[in-house]
Formats: C-alpha cells, structure tokens, sequence
DNA sequence: GCTGGCACTCGAACGGACAGAGTGCCAGGC
DNA sequence: GCCTGGCACTCTGTCCGTTCGAGTGCCAGC
C-alpha cells in the first residue's frame, strides 16, 4: 500500500496535470502545493508510484502524468464529488423549469450539461420498458388504415401506421381502443405482453385478424424502441481536448456519431449511483483517450434512463461528477412533476 | 470577360486544388491537363485570374487557390451538376425505404447524405406551416387534463397537454373532437386559424373556455413548431477539412450547435432548385470557411423543408450537389408514398 | 528516511544552409 | 498580337547542429 504522502504527490500530480495540461516536475509541485518536503523526496516518491504504473513520463526528462490507473485511485481514493455552487444550482433549477415538453426537457438538459462541464453531454431519452403507459389510442386514418399512437408516463408519444388485414369497423375500433386502456393504462411496458395476450379472442371472427395485427404493431413498438434513442450536444468543446486533440478527435466524433456505441457506453454504467470510465476502461477503442461520466435518473425512485458526459481522460474529475450528478436528479425531478 | 481558356484554366486549378489540396503551380497545371499552352503562358493567365479575384497567392512564390469568387464561377458557369452512378442510386433507395416512420426516415437520410458527400449533412424535418392536417385527435386523460395530438400528413406527431379550466364532459370531447376534424382535416396549417375560430360558440357556456382553451393550445402548437426542427450528422467528417482543420473546426462545431443559425443557413436558400453559398457568402461568421449546398424537399411539387450539407469551400461540387439532389428527390418520394 | 548536489538525458527553440517549387518578366518567334 | 523558352528572384519547408532548460536518477551525508 502506497504512503500517505505518495498519495498526497499524486493528488498534486492529477491535479495539477489537468489544470496545465503538462507534465509535472518534482520542482513545480513542491512549489505549487505544500507537501513539506523537498523536490527530491518527492522525486522518489514518483519513481515509486511510476513503479505501481500510476504515473509515466512521456519521455526521459519530462515532467510526469498520470495514467488511466493513476485517475482512477484518484477518484476512487482521492477526490470527492464537488457540490455545485448554490448560484449554479439555482441556474439549472431556471434552466430546466422552462421545459415545455419531454424533448424540450431533453434538449435543455443537454445543453446544460455541456455547458456546465464543458464537455460532451449524452442524454439518453426515457426508456420505454421501465415506464407505465399512460393512454393508447387508436385512429382510423381510411378504412383499412390505423395509426396507433401510445403515451407513456413520462410524456413520451411513439405513432405506428398500420394497415389491416380487412376493414375495421368503427364500433369494433372503440371497443378495441376501450379495452385496451382498461387492460394497459397505468401498467408497465414490460408487462404489456401477456395483458393483452387475449384480446383478440373476444372479437368476431372478422375482426380477429385486424386486432391481432393491432397487437402485434403495438408490441413491437414496445420491443423496437426498447432500442433507446439519445442525443448529444456540446461536441464543439471536443476542442479543448488539447494539444494533440487533432488526432484524437476523429474517432471520438465518429463513436460519438453510432448511437449504439453510445448506448452501450450509458448501458455499462450501473443502475444506481455515478459510474466514471476511465481511458481503456472504455470498450471502445475511439474512446481510449476520454473518460465517460455517467448516472441514472429517473422520475422516481427508479433510473429511467442515463446521462452523462465524455471527456478527454485529463478532465476535473470532481467538478464533473457533481456538475452531472446535480442535472440527473434535477431532471428526475421535473419529470417526477410532469 | 474572360477568354475560354482562362476559363479553362481556373476550372483546372478548382478540380486540382478539390483533389491535392494544395497551392497549384502552373507547370503541374500544363501536365495534368490538356490545355495545349506552355506553363509560361498559363502563367499569364493566371496573373489575370487574380487581378479579377478570382484564384490567390497564399504567398509569393506558391502556386495558386481558388478564392470564393473563384468558386463561384466555377459553380454557376464551370460545372455541372454530377448524376449519381446508378450503383448509387439504388442503394439510396434501398436505404431509405427500409425507414418505419417519419423519425428513421430523416435519420436515415442524415446519415446517407454524409455517408454519400463525406461531408456533414442537415436535414430539416418537415415544417408544419406547410403541411396539411391529418388527423387531430383529443385524449381525456382526468377530468380537467386532456392531450392534444396533432397528426400531419407528412407523418409527423405533436402532443400537448392540457389543463382546462372546467372539466369537460365525454360528450363534449367527442364533439370538439369530430367538429374539429371535420373542419380542419386536409387543410393546410397555415389556414387553420381562420377555420376555427367561430368554434367556440357552438358550444354550450360551460364548455366554451375550455374549447377556447383547446384552440388556443392548438394554434400554440402550429406557431411554436414553425421553430423547425432539424437533426445533423457526419461531424466526423469535419477531421477532412484538411491541414489546418484544427483552427477552423472549433467556430464550425459551435455554429452547428446552434439550431438557430442552421434553420437561418438552411433558410436562406431559395425554396426551388439547389442553393449553394459559398465561403464569405455565409452571413454566420463562423461558417465563413465552408459552403453550404441546400435544396428543398417535398412529399409533392412543392418543398416542405429542406436538407443539405456544409463543408470546407474546398469541395467537390458537382458531386456534392448530385448527391443532394438525388437525396432530396427520394426522400420526397419515400413522404409522398406514406 | 530525507536532503542537497551532481551528472546526464532529452526535447524545444533557434539559426543557417540548401533544395525545390513557383513566379514575373523579357526577348524572340509564329 | 499572342505564345514560348529562358532566367533571375523569392519564397517555404526541411535538415542539421547548437544551445538552453527542465527534469531525472543516483549517491553520499545528515
């Protein structure tokens, strides 16, 4: 086990590394934090922690940086999540009440994130499986055309055309529409299935077609947009990512760009409590060089869904943390409103 | 006016200059083109190609690129627009008519477009203003909350809730329902206004604030949304901007964030036939290194939003524009069959 | 176990020399 | 009048050697 000193020179070492963006010298940090002892001591201190693969030199006489192992003791060990300040708290309060729909709440959310950090915000929009439908209508368009429109709790609407195997009379059609509410309303989606298993069964013969189709529409809405969908914004600050940015740049952009890879990243984070990824701890490749921070969030109890942002490796590992742990549980709470 | 071989000779410089990316000389000119004249006197020419500001020294003793003036002449009276091979044709058409609804159909097509002119594609959803209503439907989700859902006929859904000021009655709701329907269904946006204004007063004294209530909700909506929508893609694609890309990608990241100056880019382009701005052309400064191509798109004869791309001014652009306007034309076939 | 001292290494910055590409201009030819 | 070959000139990019400074590793001493 490292000392506490060599703790504290890596504390130093993180800290200072991300507010230069150069390499630390055994000078500059005693200079710079008050460690009591001299540059030497903590020259030792350094072979030991490059030793434990924490630190590396980029070449022989330059200062030293931290590794993905040395960030994450770091923030495992080290550092705390910092609060927002009370002015910036009540900017995301203003910020995010404004909302006037779930996109715009999305939106808006992204946008704050990316700004408070100053990094690439994702947002992943609430799932599907874990809401409750709130109402599911059904609209004859011509005779032999429906669209099925379905709303969940948290305000998100999904619309399906579908063409019936035969003309589906309007009678038929409330009936349809009345039972179904009364099956699904204010159940989850992944319970939806086996509610409406049935159904078709308590209609005429001429109609069984149709409704079975109905169903089936509806239930691969629910497994489709299981698929969740994302957005992201605040890709400009992609710029700060150094001076190398210039090469590391491209496959962010382009992992940024596949929502899947996206989706996969929020899905590794745990369901509860903050998840930070560090450099290779990402599966990616593109992101070998960013650190993604992300949580969940929700309208209750439960996460819904994720956010969170990406960032170069070398980024304020605490200011981050609370910059996105403080949107999350706004958000939940404006949707727990709604 | 300048001479058919001047002409020539700039059109050259384009073509090689989109290739090499780099300053053109007037003796790799004389070889990679069939002018029939000695570099000498390609030289001479050039000199009077950049009295008229049309090519440009980046400093003595380099070779020569193409101003935005240049460009210019190259666009209006030099190039062509490139048919896409038919290889590329139909793997548009398969692409897109693999899309379920309106939301995979524009993502789709981003994605193809800066797949296709390896650049950063935007296209806007269908306005509102221009299109024709569905189908308005009035869900009674508690006694005094309904949701508004507005269906056009491009496929697109707008939800609102509602709180009334008075409950409403089922019967109530039936009858707005159908009455609004009936007067408005098939008619563009835009008309909508005037057709129900009369609306409330067919109803009895308790219902008419909550009518009132409805309407307004409703002309809210079509006033909002004319604030398009618009999704971007392929910003990948800004690592080709070419050797000094690390400067000018930053103000072009920031301005594709803001939706506000792509709607006003993309605005700005003449509703038929392809726009093309070039450089400078653009009034966003930030955008003042690329060029936009834009067409409109529509489900018939007439555009009911737009698509294009933005890229460095150093483009290919008779193939960006043949792959825009092949874009354009499918997707408004694939809106026209749905 | 800490410290000061010392030799060593390596990259960044600077400057001069050089080669190459490209130009402008001029005198001559068709 | 226009095109052409030739020539001198002017840049830039690059290579190379030097210097400077930051930073290290190691060692002897406290």
């Amino acid at each position: 086990m490292l000392s506490e000193r060599r703790l504290e020179v890596l504390r130093a070492i993180v800290q200072d590394y991300v507010g230069t963006e150069e390499p630390v010298g055994s000078k500059a940090l005693t200079e710079r934090h008050n460690l009591g002892v001299s540059p030497a001591t903590v020259r030792n201190d350094m072979a030991v922690l490059e030793d434990e693969g924490f630190i590396a030199q980029p070449h022989t006489s330059a200062g030293r940086i931290p590794t993905d192992r040395g960030y994450r003791l770091f923030v495992d060990k080290l550092a705390g999540v910092k609060p927002l300040s009370s002015p910036e708290r009540r900017a995301i309060q203003n910020f995010l009440d404004g909302a006037v729909d779930l996109d715009d709440v999305v939106g808006r959310t992204v946008r704050l994130l990316a700004q408070l950090t100053r990094q690439v915000a994702v947002v992943q929009y609430p799932s599907l499986t874990r809401s409750t439908v709130r109402h599911v209508e059904l609209l004859s368009l011509a005779p032999a055309r429906l669209m099925l429109v379905l709303i969940t709790d948290t305000g998100r609407v999904e619309q399906r055309m579908i063409d019936c195997p035969a003309p589906f009379g309007d009678t038929a059609l409330a009936d349809l529409r009345a039972r179904l509410n009364s099956r699904v309303v204010g159940r989850r989606f992944a319970d939806v299935p086996q509610l409406v298993q049935d159904l078709p069964e308590s209609f005429e013969s001429e109609d069984r077609a149709t409704v079975s189709t109905v169903l089936s529409v509806l239930l691969e809405t629910l497994v489709e947009e299981t698929e969740e969908r994302l957005i992201i914004g605040g890709t400009s600050n992609l710029t700060r990512f150094g001076h190398d940015f210039p090469v590391m740049i491209r496959p962010v952009l382009e992992a940024l760009e596949e929502q899947v890879v996206l989706l996969k990243l929020l899905g590794e984070a745990t369901d509860s409590g903050m998840t930070v990824r560090i450099g290779h701890e990402n599966a990616h490749e593109g992101l070998n060089s960013t650190s993604v921070v992300a949580v969940g969030y929700g309208s209750g109890d439960e996460a819904v869904a994720k956010l969170g942002v990406v960032g170069p490796t070398r980024m304020d590992y605490p200011g981050t943390m609370g910059a996105v742990r403080a949107v999350a549980r706004y958000v939940g709470q404006i949707l727990a409103e709604s």
